[in-house]
DNA sequence: CGGCAAATTGACACATCTCAAAGCCTGTGG
DNA sequence: CCACAGGCTTTGAGATGTGTCAATTTGCCG
């Protein structure tokens, strides 16, 4: 067990708030099952009761919820460093699923020295409680986009947040990013049938903003984007300030 | 003051686990400031950085987003013993405004006494953590309902969520609850006009499974609200379980 | 080259929005 | 007690948006 791995947690909540030493070793020093999974896996089941709590070394996951009928929902997309899974550590029972977007290596950490932390090192658990609620300032974000801003509205803010996001973690260029996902699985981020988001599409590249073949996107007017889509960073809350 | 007006919080966090005796104490030993807020005043501003987080004592709030041309989103609706804005202790900055739906009695308390809290008695610390991850719980349960439900299944859920939990916090009599809002705040809630909600309201009427006059719902059938809106309760995380 | 998943396109049905008007209810002032 | 104003609800009509179905095209991999 490589002990290095969890170094993308380390960054991750850096960028909210100053880590100590003691804080970085902790974190460092965290025993995890690492595992891997390709891309359409489940790696945390619905409605499981899990003993420990994944973080995404690499790759892309989110959440998703089903219907009876098969329809799907995907609720927040995740990245290297994102602690996807904290939320199960209070709630006990999963509410939805996490899959894997790409093939992905995520880390599985026991509940029991999370809740150590909680008792021990009051500020380290803060910033997990943080980033449980950044998670959920993603989920009105998205609300807001699936409830009142139009398909391709919808579409450049989920850019403009994957940009943000990934610039924040170094995993994005000055301008283009890595999002190898399909057409069906982007019709469930956005609540929307396949062929619709296929014609949104459509019209968004007439728009020239920016373009995706379904591996990267290049961001060619990050100012249009950011003002078509009314996207405002706040609730990412990208600012380092003691917490 | 009254102390003892902090007693819905109490009640609220004993949901979930219980809450010793000195967790008792200290949440109804916390200074607070109490405020009232009429049906429709905005309670916690975005963008604002507040340095108390509230709690509602009793009556309906709700979380909101709004575009620049003022299309509204509602995120979640909140009841007495929840403490709101909870979030704002981790963010410091809303991405959000709470509304109140109808009057309230609201209870101010300032971080500092959260943050020590988090210090020193990590398993409350803990309950609050919570209650901030049923929160997002609620919000991917939203989106669900908003991006893959029917107008009529999103109504019917959100029936099924107020009743659930209004009637484990004492709220709701057995087979009816107050919901005194207007159909254009349930748009706001459903992502919907306020045309189609109200052409949606009448087709549930026919079904009837239940009433709603705009002040008091009352429950007809919940066997079968709950099968036709796929109400999974999971998401409240309403088990009485150490955390 | 063939096979398969994904993307694209067109046609048509259905859902939802907007605009506009009418009806209903309640509190207030005369 | 009545008349009225204002907010909310209800209804209808027509314009748009979105979903479904089905066929075709594209791109990649063996």
């Amino acid at each position: 067990m490589d002990q290095e791995r969890l170094t993308p947690l380390v960054k991750a909540l850096s960028l909210r708030d100053d880590i100590s030493d003691q804080e970085r070793s902790t974190i460092l020093g965290l025993a995890y099952r690492p595992r891997t999974f390709s891309r359409g896996e489940t790696i945390v089941k619905d409605h499981s009761a899990p003993n420990d709590s994944c973080l995404i070394l690499d790759g892309y996951a989110a959440r998703a919820a089903v219907m009876s009928d098969g329809k799907r929902q995907l609720t927040a997309v995740h990245v290297a460093g994102d602690f996807v899974d904290l939320h199960a550590l209070m709630l006990r029972v999963m509410d939805h699923s996490v899959v894997a977007l790409s093939d992905c290596h995520v880390a599985f950490i026991p509940h029991r020295q999370l809740i150590k932390i909680t008792e021990e090192q009051p500020h380290l658990g803060r910033l997990f409680w943080l980033s449980t609620v950044v998670d959920a300032a993603i989920h009105r974000a998205w609300l807001l986009c699936i409830g009142r801003k139009s398909p391709a509205q919808h579409v450049a803010h989920l850019i403009c947040e994957l940009d943000i996001r990934l610039r924040a973690i170094g995993a994005a260029s000055k301008d283009s990013f890595p999002f190898p996902i399909t057409q069906s699985e982007l019709s469930d981020m956005l609540g929307l049938s396949l062929v619709h988001v296929n014609k949104t599409l459509s019209r968004l590249r007439e728009m020239g903003d920016f373009t995706w073949d379904g591996t990267t996107v290049r961001i060619v007017n990050r100012d249009r984007l950011v003002e078509f889509s009314e996207f405002d960073p706040t609730y990412l809350s990208l600012i380092k300030t003691p917490r």
